[in-house]
DNA sequence: CGGTTCGTTGATCTATCTCAATTAATGTGG
DNA sequence: CCACATTAATTGAGATAGATCAACGAACCG
């Protein structure tokens, strides 16, 4: 993937026009990229990362462990997403990020960061404003874990999935990739695997949603954002 | 309270000596005050707030109600803490802020704030920090919900909720102003009035805490906080 | 083609919810 | 400062969403 077009700059150009110099600054973001396998750790809990990353492609997710062994999975990160922008600010990692499918990443050292909130005011209030989205995205995540059931639960995370992915034009229709495998989507619902599929088994006999070879296809999403109490404007 | 000695300044003081710019950046954060009693609405969800608030003395939460009229806390907000950030650069509110108990705010026009991005690149990165923590708090809630039980559950909030009020001197000795009332509580950890309360009895029974007039007391940190599965760097 | 991961099913168990009622605080007008 | 009204805490009993355990088939992978 080239600079010139990566999902970073479409999300930023899509909410306000860049100027030259701003798209210099996005320009000079990039050092390098990486790729990593399905399912592997790219930067651990404790871990003081040099540098934030920017998912290119793929499917990403931060989690946690408990100290009794269980993993909670507390965001998926798509693309045009930076993640670990705490790394930048705080001193050391509270939570991993690991790869869900296999992931495209581009490198942003923290003096790189740090320059832009000098050189492109801009540009930087709006790498805070991501990260104030994603502050939103736990609130809703939250929401979700305190006060609906599996059904609703799975049907929220879904329209979410649904819905990010289309800000970066990653939606084929009313399919996006669904590379999670039920283990994983209980682990971000905090439900078992056993009842993740018994819920996906009701959403797809109500015919709200298809799940094959990869790929979700949302049958009926003015049901299923009902059924997930799922309003994007927070997005 | 004087703007010379409020809980945000004695946080960031706290992690690096403050220059005399940035004591009057902080200076003209102020602009005027209000207080609310307890149990108040401050900002709705929807509502597009020009000024971020302060809170000064008194604990306030966040919430978001859901379309079957449930109600899910996604934060405490303790004095120190900034709300409302994401005002400044999202649109509308996607949730609400309620005081708890009688609260005391200072007022943030949002120019005041976009005028510090200018003039003070580390206050600025301070409030940005700020934030991040915040994201912190949010996922930590998220492991809490979607992890542990009932039990587990509030003894980690109110390790949490400890810990908090300790790093802007809020605490006397192993006591903590506790306003919060089971039925919030419930609505904090996603469980029912009853099971709150019964839950509540159990940690009571082994010894950990003590409630009452309004006072958390913690007899026991070693094992609360390790029923709570509480490691208070994240914050 | 054998091994591992992933999805599915059945059966049983339990944490937590709901409903309903009672007691204890807390607040308020007179 | 009392009597009443309201809110908050507590208790019991019964119902259920979701967990756990265990097994098996299907898909994928080197």
């Amino acid at each position: 993937m080239s600079p010139d077009d990566n999902p970073l700059r479409r999300k930023l150009s899509a909410r306000a026009p860049l100027t030259a110099h701003e798209e210099q600054a996005l320009f000079d973001l990039w050092v390098r990229t990486m790729t990593f396998g399905a399912r592997r750790d790219i930067v651990r809990e404790g871990e003081s990362a040099g540098s934030c990353g920017l998912l290119l492609s793929g499917l990403a997710c931060r989690y946690s462990m408990t100290s009794d062994g269980k993993r909670q999975i507390t965001s998926f990160i798509v693309p045009g997403d930076i993640y670990d922008i705490q790394s930048f600010l705080l001193e050391t990692m509270d939570h991993s990020i690991a790869s869900i499918s296999p992931c495209e990443i581009a490198i942003i050292p923290h003096d790189t960061l740090l320059a832009i909130t000098k050189s492109s005011q801009r540009i930087s209030l709006a790498i805070w404003k991501e990260s104030l989205a994603e502050a939103a995205i736990f609130r809703q995540w939250i929401v979700n874990l305190g006060r609906r059931s599996a059904y609703h639960r799975i049907a929220h995370i879904m329209c979410e999935m649904f819905a990010r992915h289309r800000m970066v034009g990653l939606t084929d229709g009313s399919r996006v990739a669904w590379p999670i495998t039920q283990a994983e989507l209980g682990d971000a619902t905090g439900l078992s695997v056993v009842h993740v599929n018994r819920s996906l088994q009701a959403l797809r006999a109500e015919g709200l949603i298809t799940l094959s070879n990869g790929t979700l296809e949302i049958q009926d999403w003015a049901r299923l954002s009902q059924v997930g109490q799922f309003d994007g404007r927070y997005l």
